[in-house]
RNA sequence: GGCGGAGUGGUGAAAUGGUAGACACAGCAGACUCAAAAUCUGCCGAGGGCAACCUCAUGCCGGUUCGAGUCCGGCCUCCGCUACCA
C-alpha cells in the first residue's frame, strides 16, 4: 500500500469515483430537510483565480458539512456567460464570443472539477444558452405586458468610441473601462425595468433577513434612499402654473428665496423670457457637453443662469427668482429646489455668487444669525423665524405643522421620495440576449409573439469593433415583419444587461431541464429559498438588490412562491497578496493550477480556510501553504503510523476506560463539539481547522499500553477523518477507505459528541486578588462553591496578596474561576 | 460630507464580560544525518530578576463592573461603499 501522501493520485481516484457514482446529484425529497447552497456563479473569463478556489471552497465545506449532517443538499455550478470581455475578445482574435465563451467554460469546468467540489453537474447552466435565455425573453415579454418593462428616453454613459452605453459601473473615472475614451451623456430611447414600483417592499424586508451581513443591508437601505419630506407647489408669477419641488426641509419654506432647476428640467427652456434665452440656451448646452462626473464632482465649481422668470412662495409671498442650476439633477426628487440659502450650504455659496437674497428662519438655541455676516449656511435644528404663526416652534415640531399647513391651504403634501431609479437594461451590444421587441411603423412597439420565441443571436456576424451594435448592422436580422399587420418592420438590437441573466439564475437551477415554460413551480418551491448564498461583497447592491426584485416579479406573475431569494448571505473577503488584491498588472497572482499540480487541491483548499476567518481579506502566503500542506502530511503519516494498533479493535467501552484512556478520548470528543458548533452556528472554519491541529498534537505522541489504547485511538483517527472530511474530501476519503471503512465517506453521517466523554474530572479554576491573576489551583469536578472559596483562599501564591488586608468579598464563577477583593 | 467596517506579538490570527495571544507562519536552539532535505523536540509580546516570580501590554482618553480586547461615551488612524440626494 502507498505509503507518502500523493495528493494526485489520491484526488484523481475520488474525483473520478463521485463522477460516475453521481455522488452530488439531488433530487427533491419530501421526506428529507432541503438545503439549498449557492456560490455566486463566475463569469467564464478564461481561468479561475484564488478568489473562486476561496468562494466555493467555503461553499464546499458548508455543503459537505449539511450533508453529513444529513440534510437534502442542492448545490449547483453554472456560468454568467454573456458579456462584453467575450465581444471584446471576438474583436481581437476575429474569432466569435460564442467560441471564446464556450472554451473558457470547458477549460473552468475542469480547474474547478480539480478542486474537488460537491456541485451536481446535472445542473449546470450557462446563460448565453439558448434553453437559457429563451426562457429570459418570455419573461420579459410577461414584463411588458404588466408595465414592468417600458421604454423611455433617457440620458445615459455613452462611450464614443465603442458607440454603446456604459452602465455606471463600467465608467472608471469618467472614462470607458475598455478604451478609455472620455464617457458622454446621451439621450436614447432604451428599456427600463420598473424595479421603484417594489422600491418599499425591498426596502421593508431589508429588516426581515437577520441571515444578512448588516452592512449589505445598510448599503441596499442607502441606495434605495427612502426620504420623507413635502411637494410644494410655488405658483409662477403672471400664470395659473407652477413648480413643483420637493424637500425634506419644509421648516425652511418661509425663507426660500429663489428657485434652482436642474437644466433638464422640461421647463426649462419655456421659462427663459426673450431677453435671457440666448444665455438660458448657452447653459444647457453647456451643461449638455459636460459629462456627469465632473459635474457632479464635490469640488465642482456651483454655476447657474437666471431665466428671467419669477415664482412666488406660497408662505411667505416672496417674489423667487428662478433660476436654472448645474448642481441640481433631474433624477431626483422634482428636478427643481426650493432654495433657502442660509440653511442649505448649496444654496448659500449659489446666493453669494450671484448676490440673491439671504431670511434667516430658523435661529440656534441661543445665537442670532446675521444674513449678512454669515460664512456658511445654519443646516442644524433651531428656533422657527420669520416665520408667520410657527416663530417660536423647535424646528423639529415645525416640519410636521408645517407639512400640515402646506396641505390645509392646497399648497402641497407630504410625501416620500426614493433615489432608486429605474434599471436601465438596453445594451448596445451582440454578446447578450435579445429584447424580444419588434418596431413597426404602423403598429408602434410589437412584442415578438410567445410562438416566434426565441429570438435567437445569429452566428454569422462580423466584429469590426465600429460602428455599433454588430447586430443593428446585420439586415437579416434587423428587417422583419410586424407579427401584428404583416408589413416590413424592424427588430430591437439593443441586447440585456448581463445582470438580468444573473437576477434569477439561482431559480433556473431548481429545474435547468424544464421545457414548458420559465419555472416548473412545484421544483422551484421545493428547493427555494437559497438556505446559504456565497459571494463577494462587491455585488452588495447592484446583483443582489436586483436578484431580490426579480424574486418578487416572479412571485406576481405566479412562477414561485418564495419573496426573497436569499435566506443567508455570506460575503467573503478578497484574497490579498503582498498587501494588494490579486491582479495580473501587479504581478501577485496565485495561479490555482499551479497549487494544485505542487501540493493538490486539498491543500489548496485547507489554507484558503484557515488563513482567515471568511468574511476577512486572506492575506496570500506560500509559506502558509506549506505549513497547510504539512498538516495534511501528519494526518497521513499518523493514520499509518498506527494503521497495525488499530486494525483489530473494536468500539470503546466507555465504561472500563482508564483515566488516561478517558483523557485522550475527552480530547477527542470535545474537538467533536468545538468543531460541530464552529461549523454549524459560526462558520468559523479556521478556529475548526485549529481545534483538529489541537487534537492532533495531542494523538501524535500519545502512547498507551493499556488494553482499550487501540480502540481508543481507533475512535479518535476516525474522528480526525471525520472532521477534516468537508474542508479536505480527498485525503479523507482515502483515509477512510485505508483503515478498512467499506462505504465512502461522502455516505457518512457527521460523528455526535458523547455527552459523558466530555465531562472534565478536574477543573482549573484561575484564582485572582482584585481581578489580577495570582494563582491556579485544580479542584475535583463538582467541587462546591464555599469549598473552593476556601480552597482559593487558603492558596499559599494567594496568600502573600491578602495578607494583612480585609477580604471584602469572594466572587466565584462554577468550574471557573475565583476572585478575591481586598481592601 | 454621509454611511458602514476594522485597529491585539515579527506575520495571519484566537479569546459566551472571567488565565490576552489558542492554532499556524516566520525566527532561534537542539535531536537525527558524513552532510543536506524531510521529520521530531524545545523556546518564542516588552521590561526586570540567578530564580520562584513581578511590572507593563489589545489605537488614545474617560466611564460601568469584583473583573473590560469584549459593554457605554468621546477622540485618532486605516479600509470599504456612497456622494452637490434638496
Amino acid at each position: 500500500m502507498e505509503q507518502k501522501y500523493s495528493p494526485k493520485d489520491v484526488e484523481l481516484k475520488w474525483q473520478s469515483v463521485w463522477e460516475s457514482e453521481k455522488t452530488f446529484k439531488a433530487a427533491a425529497d419530501k421526506d428529507k430537510q432541503k438545503y439549498y447552497l449557492l456560490e455566486m456563479f463566475p463569469y467564464p473569463s478564461g481561468r479561475i483565480h484564488m478568489g473562486h478556489v476561496r468562494n466555493y471552497s467555503i461553499g464546499d465545506v458548508i455543503g459537505r458539512f449539511k450533508r453529513m449532517r444529513g440534510f437534502n443538499v442542492m448545490h449547483p455550478m453554472g456560468w454568467d456567460a454573456f458579456g462584453m470581455p467575450a465581444e471584446n475578445a471576438a474583436i481581437q482574435n476575429k474569432s466569435h464570443p460564442a467560441t471564446w465563451t464556450y472554451e473558457n467554460i470547458a477549460y473552468m469546468r475542469n480547474q474547478i472539477k480539480k478542486m474537488g467540489f460537491s456541485y451536481d453537474w446535472d445542473r449546470e447552466l450557462a446563460t448565453c444558452d439558448l434553453d437559457y435565455y429563451r426562457w429570459e425573453q418570455k419573461l420579459f415579454l410577461e414584463m411588458f405586458a404588466k408595465g414592468l418593462a417600458y421604454k423611455k428616453t433617457s440620458f445615459v454613459n455613452w462611450c464614443p468610441k465603442c458607440e454603446t452605453v456604459l452602465a455606471n459601473e463600467q465608467v472608471e473615472d469618467g472614462c470607458c473601462w475598455r478604451c478609455d475614451t472620455e464617457v458622454k451623456q446621451k439621450e436614447l430611447d432604451q428599456w427600463f425595468f420598473r424595479i421603484t414600483d417594489y422600491a418599499e417592499e425591498l426596502l421593508e424586508n431589508t429588516y426581515k433577513l437577520p441571515g444578512w451581513p448588516e452592512r449589505v443591508l445598510v448599503m441596499q437601505r442607502n441606495w434605495i434612499g427612502k426620504s420623507f419630506g413635502c411637494e410644494i407647489n410655488f405658483p409662477l408669477e403672471n400664470s395659473t402654473d407652477s413648480i413643483r419641488v420637493f424637500t425634506t426641509r419644509q421648516d425652511t419654506v418661509f425663507g426660500a428665496t429663489f428657485m434652482s432647476l436642474a437644466p433638464e428640467h422640461p421647463r426649462a427652456l419655456d421659462l427663459a423670457t426673450p431677453d435671457q434665452r440666448d444665455s438660458v440656451i448657452a447653459f444647457i448646452d453647456k451643461i449638455r457637453k459636460t459629462d456627469r462626473i465632473k459635474r457632479t464632482a464635490d469640488d465642482f465649481e456651483k454655476e447657474g443662469v437666471f431665466t428671467g422668470s419669477y415664482c412666488i412662495n406660497p408662505v411667505s409671498g416672496v417674489r423667487m427668482p428662478i433660476f436654472l442650476a448645474n448642481f441640481v439633477l433631474m433624477d431626483y426628487g422634482t428636478g427643481a429646489v426650493m432654495a433657502v440659502p442660509t440653511h442649505d450650504q448649496r444654496d448659500f455659496e449659489f446666493a453669494r455668487k450671484y448676490d440673491l437674497p439671504l431670511k434667516v428662519v430658523i435661529q440656534p438655541e441661543g445665537k442670532t444669525l446675521d444674513p449678512l455676516s454669515m460664512l456658511e449656511a445654519y443646516t442644524e435644528a433651531g428656533i422657527m423665524a420669520n416665520s408667520g404663526q410657527f416663530d417660536g416652534m423647535q424646528s423639529g415640531d415645525a416640519k410636521e405643522a408645517i407639512a400640515n399647513f402646506l396641505h390645509s391651504q392646497g399648497h402641497g403634501a407630504k410625501t416620500v421620495n426614493y433615489r432608486l431609479r429605474d434599471w436601465g437594461i438596453s445594451r448596445q451590444r451582440y454578446w447578450g440576449n435579445p429584447i424580444p421587441v419588434i418596431y413597426c411603423d404602423s403598429c408602434g412597439v410589437v412584442p415578438v409573439p410567445e410562438k416566434d420565441l426565441p429570438v435567437v443571436l445569429p452566428k454569422d456576424v462580423e466584429f469590426s469593433g465600429e460602428g455599433g451594435s454588430p447586430l443593428a448592422q446585420m439586415d437579416s436580422f434587423v428587417n422583419c415583419t410586424c407579427p401584428v399587420c404583416g408589413k416590413a418592420a424592424r427588430r430591437e438590437t439593443d441586447t440585456m444587461d448581463t445582470f438580468v441573466q444573473s437576477s434569477w439564475y439561482f431559480l433556473r437551477y431548481c429545474c435547468p431541464d424544464f421545457k414548458d415554460g420559465i419555472l416548473d413551480r412545484e421544483s422551484v418551491d421545493y428547493w427555494m429559498s437559497v438556505d446559504q448564498y456565497i459571494g463577494g461583497i462587491e455585488h452588495a447592491v447592484l446583483h443582489l438588490l436586483y436578484a431580490r426584485f426579480f424574486t418578487k416579479v416572479m412571485r406576481d406573475l405566479g412562477h414561485i412562491s418564495a419573496d426573497e431569494p436569499f435566506v443567508n448571505l455570506l460575503t467573503q473577503g478578497m484574497v490579498i497578496k503582498d498587501g494588494a488584491k490579486m491582479s495580473k498588472s501587479k504581478g501577485n497572482v496565485i495561479d490555482p493550477d499551479a497549487l494544485i499540480s505542487k501540493y493538490g487541491a486539498d491543500t489548496a483548499r485547507l489554507f484558503s480556510l484557515f488563513a482567515a476567518p471568511p468574511e476577512k481579506d486572506l492575506d496570500w502566503n506560500d509559506q502558509g501553504v506549506e505549513g497547510s500542506f504539512r498538516f495534511l502530511g501528519r494526518i497521513w503519516k499518523l493514520v499509518h503510523d498506527r494503521l497495525d494498533l488499530i486494525k483489530n479493535a473494536g468500539p470503546v467501552d466507555a465504561g472500563s476506560l482508564s483515566a488516561e484512556e478517558r483523557t485522550l478520548r475527552r480530547a477527542v470528543h470535545k474537538t467533536i463539539r468545538k468543531v460541530t458548533e464552529d461549523l454549524d452556528e459560526r462558520f468559523h472554519f479556521n478556529t475548526a481547522i485549529a481545534s483538529v491541529m489541537e487534537l492532533l498534537n495531542i494523538l501524535q505522541p500519545a502512547e498507551l499500553s493499556t488494553p482499550q489504547f487501540p480502540a481508543v485511538m481507533k475512535e479518535a483517527l476516525q474522528s480526525v477523518i471525520l472532521l477534516m472530511a468537508p474542508f479536505v474530501p480527498h485525503i479523507t476519503e482515502e483515509l477512510w477507505q485505508r483503515l478498512g471503512n467499506k462505504s465512502p465517506l461522502t455516505l457518512t453521517s457527521w460523528p455526535d459528541y458523547d455527552r459523558s466523554a466530555v465531562v472534565d474530572e478536574e477543573l482549573l479554576v484561575v484564582v485572582q486578588v482584585n481581578g489580577k491573576l495570582r494563582s491556579k489551583i485544580t479542584v475535583a469536578a463538582g467541587t462546591g462553591e464555599d469549598e473552593l472559596k476556601a480552597l482559593a483562599l487558603a492558596d499559599e501564591k494567594v496568600a502573600q496578596f491578602i495578607e494583612g488586608l480585609t477580604v471584602r468579598k469572594v466572587i466565584s464563577v462554577q468550574g471557573k474561576l475565583v476572585n478575591i477583593v481586598v481592601g
